[in-house]
RNA sequence: CGGGGUGUGGCUCAGGUGGUAGAGUGCUUGCUUCGGGAGCAAGAGGCCGCGAGUUCGAGUCUCGCCACUCCGACCA
């Protein structure tokens, strides 16, 4: 490609909203625009690395013996409808109407077609197991979008799903998918761990996530450097610690209680009573589906809604509204504690309060709190369970060694459905004995935009993208100094052919411009091999630069074709 | 959904107390330059987010709306 002819503007400025060094440098080197919030065109030169990732994707797909077809983006209501999720999607689904008055969204995830799909298609366990894939626009109406293409409200997803006849068979293809997952990633250059993840109210047998550790990652990742341990926050383990025999051995203390005035915070909590936060066990009530239920965690810890949510297998749960809080409390906000509290509703406690001595609680009381309440003696727990995040320094639940944490961009879901959705929809087939049963599913997802985000923010310096020869689009840039020195073009020209030859996407930077104008851009765009032609076009020595490292070495025009075909090749 | 911020050439931004719209960068043309975003000169390019209101007069003041953005909550 010329780059006199290419469409492209590259940008000397950072982009005012643009946070994140990946999403700078994919505005700044003109990869997209955005045309509203979370909604992005992408350029030529962004849809070639655009297209790179998408066809290692594909490829893997298809090794894994995964076959591709492509579903309709607008989907009728009763595709959704059956399963449920046309309600509990809400407003995160793009709903329209046709001219008929019809409903209609856009879809935001793909298991129900699919589902209908193979329902109507297969009938009998000799037809099983298959996965079918598509890589195709998704639309959820975030509330936040963020971070350019990390976070967006249309975006492209590899969506891929699973079906077999029993759980055996799943756990076959669903390794497959791994495996295929892991290639893919490793192709793409991406530093990335597989973390156990939350399966939640999908009701799945199992969930790993694709994590690509990076600062600017939304989600937090727990791991365990002594064994090869990993989870979202969500979902790491939170067992009951152990206690030293001091604790053990601590007499119970009699309840007293204290005159605490507009001490509503754990803050201020700490303030007035100059006591550390793990003194103090908070009591939450939150509204699960409607019902009200209390939560018990140490003062300094955060609970963990999925874990409790789970226990509910709750579809939408918010912190209780602050008049049932008081109703039920009798109390201001701030002041609830455990205290006769499960006679009117669920009390779930955290394991770790469970072995916590003379604590601190709300007295369900304004302005009071109790000092010295324990668990049993004082209050019953409807449940003692699990329902706090991990922390750095937690016991790893696999070997007992402190965890770590660290951020991470999850690029790849891969998720054993089960019969969910195949129940829900009659997909079922007819066994041997010829009786019918619901397929077996699971579900596997890229989000290939995120995924190029995430390779950037992976690859990149004060210049700009250092991409992986594989997701590059371009694995070279020819750039003669001068355009209109005969000798120096010649050559130029010469090399580009070649290379062009070779069916490599090529870059010739034929405008007329000054040498550093097109270095920047070159590096910018993070082209991975530069040719530069110059002083010594006429003894046929250029020189070759590459962008990740930063090596510069002079040689003929056919050693820096050949160092093009080697560079592409490793 | 709660709280904050910002909307002015393609991009980054400036425009006390109301008085005909500015810079840098980018773009066009010419001359000089020519190996890391050159210099000089001349140009093109603006419903100052939208709508009301106050005023002789609004980019500027008032009210309403919209969009974008950050923090938080939420996220198959």
């Amino acid at each position: 490609m010329r780059v006199s002819r290419l469409f492209m503007a590259t940008q000397r400025e950072v982009p005012s909203d643009a946070e994140i060094p990946s999403h700078q440098l994919m505005l700044r080197a003109g990869l997209m625009r955005k045309v509203a919030s979370g909604i992005y065109s992408f350029m030529p030169v962004g849809m070639k690395a655009y297209r790179n990732i998408e066809n290692i994707v594909r490829e893997e797909m298809d090794k894994a013996g995964a076959q591709e077809l492509i579903m309709p983006a607008v989907l009728p209501a009763e595709v959704y409808m059956a399963s449920g999720r046309w309600e509990k999607f809400g407003p995160e689904m793009f709903r329209l109407l046709d001219r008929g008055g019809r409903q209609f969204c856009l879809g935001p995830t793909h298991e129900e077609p699919f589902t209908e799909a193979v329902r109507d298609t297969i009938k009998s366990y000799k037809q099983l197991p298959v996965t079918l894939y598509q890589i195709q626009h998704k639309y959820r109406d975030e509330k936040r979008p963020r971070f350019g293409v990390m976070r967006s409200r249309e975006f492209v997803m590899k969506d891929a799903y699973s079906f077999d006849v029993d759980e055996a068979g799943l756990d076959v293809s669903y390794q497959t998918m791994y495996k295929a997952y892991c290639s893919t990633f490793d192709r793409l250059g991406l530093d990335y761990i597989i973390v156990d993840a939350d399966s939640g109210a999908m009701g799945g047998s199992g969930s790993q996530e694709f994590m690509v550790k990076s600062i600017v990652g939304e989600d937090a990742i727990c791991y365990c450097s002594a064994c090869n341990y990993a989870a979202n926050e969500e979902k790491a383990q939170c067992g009951v610690p152990e206690v030293s025999d001091d604790v053990k051995n601590e007499a119970l203390l009699d309840v007293e209680k204290i005159y605490t005035p507009n001490v509503h915070t754990i803050e201020e909590l700490i303030e007035f009573t100059k006591s550390g936060p793990e003194a103090f066990v908070k009591t939450i009530l939150y509204n699960i589906d409607g019902k009200i239920v209390a939560a018990m965690v140490r003062g300094d810890r955060d609970i963990n809604e999925t874990k409790l949510g789970n226990l509910y297998d709750a579809t939408e749960m918010t912190l209780a509204a602050f008049d049932d809080v008081e109703r039920i409390t009798g109390a201001k906000v701030g002041f609830a504690g455990p205290i006769n509290l499960k006679e009117k509703i669920d009390v779930i406690v955290d394991n770790e309060v469970s072995v916590m001595k003379n604590f601190i609680v709300g007295a369900c009381e304004t302005d009071y709190h109790l000092k010295n309440v324990n668990i049993d003696r004082d209050f019953e727990a409807t449940k003692v369970c699990d329902i706090r995040n991990a922390v750095e320094g937690d016991k790893c639940p696999k070997c007992g060694k402190p965890l770590s944490m660290c951020r991470g961009v999850e690029v790849g879901h891969i998720f054993k459905l089960g019969t969910k959705y195949s129940s829900a929809l009659n997909c079922n087939y007819l066994d041997k004995d010829g009786k019918e049963n619901p397929m077996v599913m699971g579900c596997y997802g890229i989000g290939v935009g995120r995924t190029m985000a995430a390779v950037i923010e992976q690859y990149n310096d004060e210049d700009g993208i250092k991409w992986p020869v594989n997701v590059a689009p371009y694995k070279a840039s020819v750039i003669p100094t001068k355009i209109n020195d005969e000798e120096i073009m010649g050559l130029s020209e010469k090399i580009y052919a070649a290379i062009c030859d070779k069916n490599i996407d090529v870059l010739i930077d034929d405008r007329n411009e000054r040498p550093g104008v097109k270095f920047k851009d070159a590096d910018l765009i993070g082209i991975p091999v530069r040719i530069t032609v110059g002083r010594r076009a006429s003894e046929d020595i250029v020189e070759v630069k590459y962008r990740a490292t930063g090596e510069v070495k002079e040689m003929t025009s056919a050693e820096a074709i050949q160092a093009v075909l080697d560079a592409v090749k490793a």
